[in-house]
DNA sequence: GGCGTGACTATAC
DNA sequence: GGTATAGCCACGC
């Protein structure tokens, strides 16, 4: 990935598409994640904003973006709901009752060790 | 400018 | 697991 001066962006939407864009393909990160790692800590709202704007961005893995729980921010009967878990379920990704298990497919970017390597 | 809404979250029972 | 509550803040009305 190249994260390295995408601090300096000033746009909190770039900054924010700009690491859901970078979630590697087989993992999850939830709302709360991307905002931390886009400088905004507390502002998770905003990322579903911003990922619902983008909508039909095909460019954006927005089914990789789950809720801290590890359930869908959608509810279980939409459409949508399956295509995620569908998409999820391409990529190697088990749900166990609708949940996924951070644990085990949860991004484990550590923002710290990025920032502080040598 | 007030107010409700929302692809959210942490904390506390 | 659930429910309640309090933060969060861009946006539309």
């Amino acid at each position: 990935m190249e994260g390295g001066d995408i601090s300096e962006v000033s746009d909190p939407t770039v900054r924010i598409r700009h690491w859901i864009a970078a979630i590697p393909q087989g993992s999850v990160a939830s709302y709360g994640q991307i905002a931390d790692l886009a400088g905004l800590p507390g502002r998770a709202r905003l990322v579903g904003r911003v990922l619902r704007q983008a909508g039909s961005d095909a460019k954006l893995p927005w089914h990789r973006v789950l809720r801290a729980s590890g359930h869908s921010a959608f509810p279980a009967d939409s459409p949508v709901y399956h295509e995620q878990m569908q998409r999820l379920r391409a990529e190697g990704v088990l749900d166990r009752g609708g949940r996924v298990d951070f644990k085990r497919y949860g991004w484990a970017f550590d923002l710290d060790a990025w920032l502080w390597r040598p």
